[in-house]
DNA sequence: ATCTATGTATACAGATCTGTATACTTAAAT
DNA sequence: ATTTAAGTATACAGATCTGTATACATAGAT
């Protein structure tokens, strides 16, 4: 029994290849060929390469948060705490040498139509990203945690554009700042 | 002498077609297509694809901070209303059917490399918004204006990428909320 | 009027892309 | 032991990609 399996390198290795170089720039030669495996097994697990992107999209999802989620409750002790660790988490994801933006950004930028289920991904992850933040701000007992969820999404959003487009790395620590203002008022 | 010279159509109309499907995903052959040029005009014009997007970039930073600033000053009366108006011009162009988020954020998701000519327009394109945005904070009179800009233009990112991914069609306006809070805060 | 620059139209080279087909191998289960 | 499932390796079809080449047309300037 492989440490992993053949779907889960493939996953693993189309990940890795369409962060860094994007997904209309990546083939599936080079993903086979990095992942080890024949062609045939690829189509064999995928019907298509969007079939492919659509399952990447959804394991990103799935590690991002759970890595995110992970930090920030480390990093922070209460829930109040944990709204402005969350900054924190990104910043140690914007210092990493292989950060090259939010993959469900990227994606959105290259799978523009809005009812293109590539794209919706990337909603559906926002979304989550976002009602966990509005969690940590009901558990902290903020007066409107919906609207405290959405302020501190939007400022984590500009610090990864920030981040990544124009390679501000203090980006978070920026936005964490700003943080602290609505945090106070919501209170 | 036509309207416009071969040039400038295939500028115009590459810009077009880059902006709604993307970089890669356009072809050489549709924009000659879209633009009623034959093929050697385009590569007598440009080098390359690669060269016909530094062009079509820097056209878009032209045009798109051209009518910004027009917009922005249009909507506000003195600078300090302006630092605001930024977000009522960004609002206009979200609701635009066109609207797929903002080509410099969407080319850095294809061209990831920082050191990338292609990566480098889209930082510099930034960075001459958060210039403007300092220019009218200084007219204004902000006690630190490079920080005041820095922290209306982390906003104008979230907003920018909360309107096309996540579809919030409402982000300028809670952009702009938020951006209250920290023009007050600086005088 | 003739030369030059610029354009059109089209074919093509050579690479790369997605997806399928073929033939062989291997390992597990019945 | 034999069947079945899953994998490898490779070739290939057919489309599309960038960029070049060829042959011809046209308009302006000298």
């Amino acid at each position: 029994m492989p440490i992993l399996s053949k779907r889960e390198s493939i996953i693993s290795q189309a990940l890795k290849l369409f962060y860094q170089h994007g997904f209309n720039a990546t083939g599936i030669d080079r993903i086979i060929a990095e992942a080890g495996v024949a062609k045939k097994t690829l189509y064999n697990h995928f019907k298509s390469k969007d079939e492919l992107i659509l399952a990447v999209l959804r394991k990103r999802d799935e590690l991002f948060r759970n890595k995110m989620m992970r930090e920030t409750e480390s990093l922070g002790k209460t829930p109040r705490d944990r709204l402005l660790s969350i900054f924190e988490a990104h910043h140690l994801w914007f210092q990493e040498p292989s950060f090259v933006g939010c993959m469900f950004i990227n994606a959105s930028a290259e799978f523009s139509a809005p009812e293109d289920p590539r794209h919706s991904i990337c909603a559906e992850h926002k979304r989550l990203v976002r009602e966990y933040i509005q969690d940590l701000a009901k558990q902290a007992g903020a007066e409107n945690p919906e609207a405290l969820s959405q302020q501190l999404n939007l400022l984590l959003e500009g610090a990864i554009v920030e981040a990544h487009v124009s390679g501000n790395k203090e980006a978070a620590n920026q936005a964490k700042a700003m943080a602290k203002v609505f945090v106070n008022l919501a209170f």
